[in-house]
DNA sequence: TTGTATGCGTTATCAG
DNA sequence: CTGATAACGCATACAA
């Protein structure tokens, strides 16, 4: 493979000129310039991106860890991200840590041995006890909701206001036995606890009471888990006429499961999720959910990150960017 | 940031004996070895992966090149190759072509900036015409149907015997007249080409004429021009009891699209997909669909190319891989 | 078992 | 406008 050297031979300069001509310098004459692209197309001139890598201390790539990239929400976000590092010339590098505390903290590290100029890190397993370890001296960006205040920038999603709309919208349509589906619930910051509180909110402003017996942890967020539960909810009595899903994964397999116990939705029980996955709109009956504007989610994360990464560590302090929302009513709570 | 000469003078051996340690290489004293880990510790030492790539002449990374990480069939795709990279220590970096002929040729020279050791291309956009194009002096995998018999190793489902699988189904099941819902239609060895010659073989062997008026081609293949295309259909006064989707996607739409015209499934008419996304289980009626066992071809693409990596150009010819599939038989045909 | 010399390909700096 | 020099951090080959 032809090298700088190659080409400075081939056009009869100095590698220097050639470096000029590939990063655009000024100063180059015209026709020094054209001697020196004829050469580099002759000799099929590629850059060497380890050396420059080496060179300049960057290597041109982003860290993005998440679970796994086939999650609805999480790939959704993946797809958002990386086509938002397009227009600054950044490739992404996916590492999925399943969700656990360690591999998100081994995403971290790996970091450090300047793999990447910077990492966006989806925390699920990570805690707020772990805010020690988010000290680094690199570019870091966390996305999620199980760290506040933290060292670093933080992009969140809407999970109170929005989980209150949800519940909110479920009471304007006339349910008052509402029950909640929630993943597994921590330490008072995780996606289930902040959105469990939405829930009681909306309950509390609408002077209906909490109800513990109908408000359920799931082992995972799945559709399997959210049609295995609703069925054994009904078969154990339990008497509700909404459901609020922690996410519209487990919102769809809440709609398989009442439809396996033959519960008309939305007559006789409307179901709302959390999300806006693409696939809501087609379902039976289609699905309404908070819509937390993934978009401007994406990119204010790339942006922040870019932000760090180029200013170095001159950026004082750190930004909490919470998106907005917006309600989307469809057919599971009557259109 | 440490480097190697910070460890070696404070562990006071050479610069030498600390990358011997580094790289487990045997022949080190224990102490020695003790003497550096220590140090190694204390400093903090973390590898400079870019001087060590452009030492090796290798990058540890290796492309991923799909239409977007968000769609179903990718998305489940770029988990498995992630996951699949993992035992090698290798990472992933995903560019998304959005399908476009252009962006997959982007992607193929992208890599010629020795910005990955190879790439596992998803080509959609590209067709036969191209094939040329892929005779690059690094390794690549190509993932999909428009190139058979190019100069590179390729993985590929199982496309006209799994589609022939689910017409057989659906004629099994009693439908006599069988609607195509494809994707575009351009040279013969494209996805849906191959899936509708496979519609026409099941006919064929069972004796069933081929109906052009049944067969239609979407501009996408995505859940609304299923809803919107099968709703036209029947407005149109086409007259089917069953329809085969080009892919799972394009079948939650038709399913939907059903629905609003008050048709039920399977009573009525039946649908059968290809892909056996994860949520088709969970809709209400649940998709039949092909199984075209993702995780083997993950699984082998990753290993092709791994195998290209590590023996450099020393590999002859070229492989061809076939995935198998199976039926997964569900509500939408009756169970 | 450990150390020395050298170069991977590029670019920053500064001189001409 | 062009070029000489040096250095980024590591690992191969070989010598001691």
């Amino acid at each position: 493979m032809a090298t700088i050297q190659d080409v400075a031979k081939a056009a009869g300069v100095s590698p220097m000129t050639v470096s000029h001509v590939i990063n655009d310098h000024p100063h180059v004459r015209k026709s020094t310039r054209e001697k020196v692209l004829l050469a580099m197309a002759k000799l099929d001139y590629r850059v060497n991106v380890a050396a420059r890598n080496l060179r300049k201390g960057r290597t041109g790539t982003i860290g993005l860890a998440v679970p796994e990239v086939n999650r609805p929400y999480y790939g959704q976000l993946a797809a958002l991200i990386i086509a938002a590092t397009e227009k600054y010339g950044i490739r992404v590098s996916i590492e999925q840590t399943g969700a656990s505390r360690e591999n998100e903290l081994d995403a971290l590290s790996l970091s450090r041995n300047r793999l990447y100029d910077g990492l966006i890190l989806s925390t699920v397993g990570m805690g707020p006890k772990d805010v020690e370890r988010l000290k680094v001296d690199y570019p870091v960006v966390i996305l999620g909701e199980r760290i506040f205040d933290g060292p670093v920038d933080h992009v969140a999603m809407p999970n109170v206001d929005g989980s209150r709309a949800a519940t909110r919208h479920l009471i304007d349509r006339g349910c008052r036995r509402i029950a909640m589906l929630s993943g597994q619930v921590g330490d008072e910051v995780d996606v289930s606890s902040l959105r469990r509180s939405g829930y009681r909110l909306a309950l509390e402003s609408a002077g209906i009471p909490y109800d513990p017996a109908l408000v359920h942890e799931l082992g995972s967020s799945t559709m399997r888990a959210g049609a295995e539960r609703i069925r054994a909810m009904r078969d154990g009595g339990a008497d509700f006429d909404g459901v609020f899903c922690v996410t519209d994964t487990v919102a769809v397999g809440v709609l398989r499961g009442l439809a396996d116990l033959g519960i008309r939705v939305p007559d006789e029980v409307k179901v709302i999720g959390f999300d806006n996955v693409e696939e809501g709109e087609f379902l039976v009956p289609s699905l309404s959910t908070i819509d937390p504007d993934h978009v401007m989610m994406a990119t204010r994360a790339v942006d922040l990150l870019v932000r760090r990464i180029e200013g170095s560590t001159s950026v004082d302090g750190h930004e909490e960017f919470v998106s907005h929302f917006s309600l989307v009513a469809r057919e599971s709570t009557g259109g």
